[in-house]
DNA sequence: ATCTATCCCATAAAATCCCATAATATTATT
DNA sequence: AATAATATTATGGGATTTTATGGGATAGAT
């Protein structure tokens, strides 16, 4: 599976369609599923994103695991009640649901975050903070941190 | 995989396409994605780039964890979301986004610089005075250690 | 009938293709 | 060793395609 990389800030019309990043339909290309799965975020103001196999992974992983765990099973529970299926228009745009917009605070404009296997949508402010965030975080805990 | 190796002073043409060193595609051609993945330095003044499947292992490296809380290490899901991937065209030229070359102050010319398993694109004369910093400060650190 | 989603087409901006040419390196020839 | 011949690499620019976005028309639901 390609991996969702970058991040794209686009905007969203006044019918509610947003275009899914170019990079993110080819990442996306060879699912069965021609669409996406969005949730909520349960740790961030921002939606979650998801190809239809990788939930299907979850699934199968949950089938296994989740008798033995209830936190586990109280998340993956969560999570399925949570998820949004959404199809492509031709043009390869979808309407995010109201509730998910609001969660994450976007109105007119937002961001694609690349997450490797995933991907989030975040409003374009609250990202960039977050981003800031994280990098001073990284600075200070690892001062010395080197990459490849 | 084939090494980076050497420096090769390259020129951003009016459409801010620059070519990709031929020793450095040689040592690309047996990718199979066609192009490279950039990213801002977080420790210096610079572009890093990596090849695609190193990009891969990341992902599957942290692929164990963040799979229902979303939470992925800071450090991974910064590149996830800083990373490029750009592809080569017809005769090996990139574009550089623009704010990666505002990060690495390049305007018409840029090095590409040889780490091993990465590279680094560099203003030449920032490349330059940080080359001369390093090599005084080698021989500071060691007064036995000559070149030349 | 009114709202809402989807299809279909249009368009502007940007990225990429494709070909031409300049610069450099490599090899062959004397 | 010097020079010519050739291949490789870097760069320039017009033409074409892709991409993001806007909006009218159609169909289905309430």
């Amino acid at each position: 599976m390609s991996l969702f990389l970058s991040s794209y800030e686009n905007r969203l019309d006044t019918k509610g369609r947003i275009s899914v990043p170019a990079a993110f339909l080819a990442s996306l290309s060879n699912e069965q599923f021609a669409g996406v799965v969005l949730y909520r975020s349960f740790t961030n103001n921002c939606i979650e994103g998801l190809t239809m196999s990788r939930m299907e992974q979850l699934a199968s992983a949950t089938d296994k695991m989740g008798v033995f765990d209830g936190t586990l099973d109280d998340l993956s529970a969560m999570l399925f009640a949570d998820a949004r299926p959404l199809n492509f228009d031709v043009t390869g745009r979808i309407m995010i649901p109201a509730d998910l917009l609001a969660h994450a605070g976007i109105t007119d404009r937002a961001v694609f975050v690349g997450r490797g296997n995933s991907f989030q949508i975040w409003n374009p402010d609250a990202f960039r903070r977050t981003q800031d965030a994280a990098l001073s975080r990284l600075r200070k805990s690892r001062p010395d941190f080197k990459i490849g």
